[in-house]
DNA sequence: CCATTAAATTGAACGTCGTTCAATTAAAAA
DNA sequence: TTTTTAATTGAACGACGTTCAATTTAATGG
């Protein structure tokens, strides 16, 4: 034992965390062990269960930090980007992708873990998962020349939701077996058909 | 024992595709036991393995079955549709949710199941997963008035990518947090943008 | 009809998993 | 220093996927 002192909780429930993100991108969600994460953090499995409570909040704090580097990923990608609309949108599209494919178990693990209605999310998890979509919301918005209101923000899920779908189906393979090789650039050209359809 | 002239070959296949079937669309994926489809066939687990050599291919061939009864919904859907072109793609779109909606655990183990590239995929299955895209090909074709060429096939794909998001983010929950109530509806409009993009 | 061969079926065995919780150990308080 | 509080452990349990020697049944040959 003797850990007790050499991490505070807060140090605590950030290692489990970490190595369980880590563990998660080595494996695969549907070979993520808790037991082998307590284990690679020095700590038994008992611990993961005292810090947090059930194996989905363990979960969800893992992929609430997948998250916080997808976001991280798409503002560096767009503060690199020209101040001109349309490539901006190519930018996020492209990164949105990019980060996908770079962390293919740890992204996919956001959409494999299904969540119980029943078991709480943490305010931090849940703005970390809302900070992506309002990064989007941001761009799209500037790009549409309206406000930032609730009918661009629904069409920005929508738009979400279209890019993911070839994300998905891409990293999952069936994407592949339907032979196209640039699925980034078709989810961006139907993302660009979509948006000059609201435009003005 | 003594099940062994109940069934041949072929129909203790079927009985065990149909006893998984029933019991993933009773259980979801991730609850899903080899070892629980087997008792219900009335069968013990080495049979499985006896039969479809490893868990892989066995969980294919249950998830083909679910396509085929995904294109059976798709294609009775659109025997009842009107002739009328973008109706019939309001049909489609519907009838693409609404079996995922009545058959929810069973779509999405569709894309839980993340099949090695090493695992074979036989002949039929792999046919009645393209006979999904096949009846989107024909449709999409008609109301574009061009052949089912390569560039509509592509365009097919994508289109199905973009239902797809917007089907998977809804059953999965992550749409409803983001508060539509009408992912069908919107995934409808934009494929209808997409197409009026590409008209002519 | 019986003896032999071939094939199908079983289930115990193994290692691993999630989950629980009494026992243990260390830190804090008295 | 003693007592109290809190953190940490890991054995125990049932279930899982997987393997495979043993068993049971069907098919074959005389």
């Amino acid at each position: 034992m003797g850990r007790r002192s050499d991490h505070s909780a807060d140090e605590l429930r950030e290692l489990l965390i970490a190595c369980g993100h880590a563990l998660l991108a080595e494996r695969g969600f549907a070979r993520f062990s808790a037991r082998e994460a307590a284990r690679r953090a020095g700590y038994s499995v008992g611990t993961i269960y005292n810090v947090f409570g059930e194996l989905d909040s363990y979960l969800i704090a893992i992929n609430s930090l997948t998250f916080r580097h997808w976001s991280e990923s798409l503002a560096n990608a767009l503060a690199d980007a020209p101040v001109e609309r349309a490539a901006r949108i190519e930018v996020l599209v492209r990164a949105y992708f990019a980060f996908a494919d770079a962390n293919r178990n740890a992204w996919m693990a956001i959409y494999d873990h299904r969540i119980d209605r029943t078991t709480a999310i943490s305010h931090q998890d849940e703005a970390a998962r809302e900070a992506l979509t309002s990064i989007v919301d941001h761009e799209v918005a500037a790009w549409l020349g309206t406000g930032d209101d609730a009918t661009t923000q629904r069409l920005v899920r929508s738009l979400i939701a279209t890019v993911h779908g070839h994300c998905a189906l891409w990293l999952s393979g069936s994407y592949a077996l339907m032979r196209e090789d640039d699925p980034a650039g078709q989810a961006l050209a139907r993302v660009l058909e979509i948006l000059a359809a609201h435009r003005r």
